[in-house]
DNA sequence: ACATACGGGACAGCCCGTTACT
DNA sequence: AGTAACGGGCTGTCCCGTATGT
């Protein structure tokens, strides 16, 4: 008769959008969004195609998800954390991007902006990712951009206290631009020159 | 009975060749490497799968030929030849910026950097295409970084004349990165925002 | 974190049955047996796959149960009680087709004979569903040549008389070819061409 | 290596063409357009996927060929050329129904119409199969009135004489309801009792 | 009785590249 | 130089049924 061996059932619905959400975050990361594919996916999350389904309609689903449930949480979390806690807006703009340097001198593959990447490969092609991943610059942005004006009222931060959205938007680009190019050139050259730019100008 | 009807040939090798690319370029930058597919590609030039596989014998060469042939020669000819007949380096880097906001504005759409687009498509995936678009940055960076040079010479560029190439670095992070920004927003704000920060630091 | 939104149970077994049983008369109706998906019946009918699954085990469960509940008594409705009430099995008969010719017309679509479209789908692939569809055209033609029976027993229906099975099965092969052609060419022409030879033939 | 087996490759568009439609007639006919899978077709057919696409983009572009390339064609040889060589009209359409009854009491299953079971199944659910279907309901029946008119200028064919079009629909319903339910039942019972009214109805 | 989570497997469509032929 | 036919494989989506849980 066949028997066939049957998965064992395992009802955990967190765990499994979890570990999709993971291997997809991973994944887009390192092939892009339209290289991924969920077949792998299944396999790599090791979940059936059913319960993926389950949790994410199509793939498309699973793309806002991994940017609003991974990438953005990620971004704040290298950002707008770090620049909240250090003594002042422009050292914890550099205090991350040091850190960026640091940790990309370390590993071996320079993978780029998880944002940046996602934005220039769907942007145009969708206008739901399109809307999601702006609101994740937004979001980025405003995180220094608050704490440049904090500064500002407390008298520190010359340099981008007359426009601190502006400034704040001037960083963002230029950190996701240089990883642009960190990625293609495969080494931190442009991130170095970038550091020093930001602290010739925002020096006190 | 089941008479084929053949198409006429056309026997215009460089027409052929031409056209592919001129599609290829145009549909890279609308919907990435991966999002094209050839047989698209077939269709909106006009060609066979034969013919085009005859000129490319691979989706890859034919990658490698768009960047080759047309992203490099386009960035140089909005950069590389602004720059060279502007007045100093500085107002040649602040005209192109200008007019990249000119001509966003007025067109519908903002499809980004052709060259960011397709660096953080491809370069991880494969290293000649990793070689062949650090291989364009390194010429925007060094048509810039050279007219830099020259103008620090006659005692112009105080801003950037301890390190042109650093700042043309920052100039080509900046932009790739605002253009990534630009196209995930629909609009032209994190472009103007550089060109306000590029407008102050390199005031005379 | 992550409490699932759960539906407010309904615990009304007798109206989600007929409720499902009603979407899914209408959808095979529309798109036929296999056509409709049971995701969709879920969706349509407002409950949940486990509940569906509760009533109906399988898909062939609900297709029998359509047949027998559903199909089975709009025919029974629309010929024998008409049939039955008439003056005349002929009269009778010629009522209903003029009633379905007059329906159609005032519809917008033309969906076809509910019994012919699941006959000719299912008779093949499935025998319970074959013995359950013959079923019912069995007591479709029976309502007829029962009646056709009493009235040449009373001396009338002249035409049908010494064959009222056979002319039965004329009747509805008429009429369920009829509806076939009504649905291809969304129109009542091949109906009316049918009507004008029952009312020639069965004229007093 | 891995060496893999490779096809050979026999350039014979025209037979692949021939042998993907016989297979998808067949088993359209069978099955139904809907439960016919077309990598069912493509084992049966022994062609590849990619051939199959070449000739066929769509499983539509299949199912309208299929109608206009097979199903008209048989319906006119079984039909509009035995009704064109029989002796009068009316004995056309009764040859035809008595070798229809012969040939489904030889063969063990009843598959009924060709037409009727695409015409149900499809009508609805797309407008160009409604349209091509309904073409070839038009096409059978024009061939039945052309002769029947032929017949009347003729003096013959009494009955049906002051009404072609409509009596050769009449022929048309009748014949495709009987075959449903045939299919139904698995006998000619119904095409039986539909040839003998024809009989009684056009007797000279 | 009913709701969510999940299993395993198909589905139609399309991909890129190559081969036979002109 | 160019054309049409074709190969083999993979894509995302969806299917129906069942198991677990309340």
């Amino acid at each position: 008769m066949a028997r066939v061996r049957h998965r064992i059932r395992t009802n955990d619905p967190a765990g499994t959008r979890r570990r999709v959400l993971d291997v997809a975050a991973r994944s887009f990361q390192a092939v892009g969004y339209g290289g991924a594919s969920v077949q792998d996916l299944v396999r790599e999350a090791g979940v059936t195609g059913g319960a993926l389904h389950h949790h994410f309609p199509t793939k498309k689903h699973l793309g806002l998800a991994v940017i609003a449930e991974r990438v953005g949480p990620e971004v704040a979390a290298t950002w707008a954390e770090t620049v909240r806690a250090a003594p002042s807006g422009a050292e914890g703009i550099l205090r991350v991007v040091r850190g960026v340097i640091d940790e990309l001198d370390g590993k071996g593959a320079v993978s780029g902006c998880p944002l940046g990447n996602l934005a220039l490969e769907l942007s145009l092609a969708d206008d739901d990712f399109r809307a999601a991943i702006a609101h994740e610059y937004a979001a980025w942005r405003d995180a220094l951009a608050q704490r440049l004006r904090e500064d500002a009222a407390q008298g520190q931060a010359a340099f981008a206290a007359d426009d601190p959205d502006g400034f704040a938007e001037v960083v963002v680009s230029l950190v996701s631009g240089a990883l642009s190019i960190a990625k293609a050139e495969q080494g931190t050259g442009a991130l170095k020159s970038c550091l020093r730019h930001l602290e010739r100008v925002m020096a006190p």
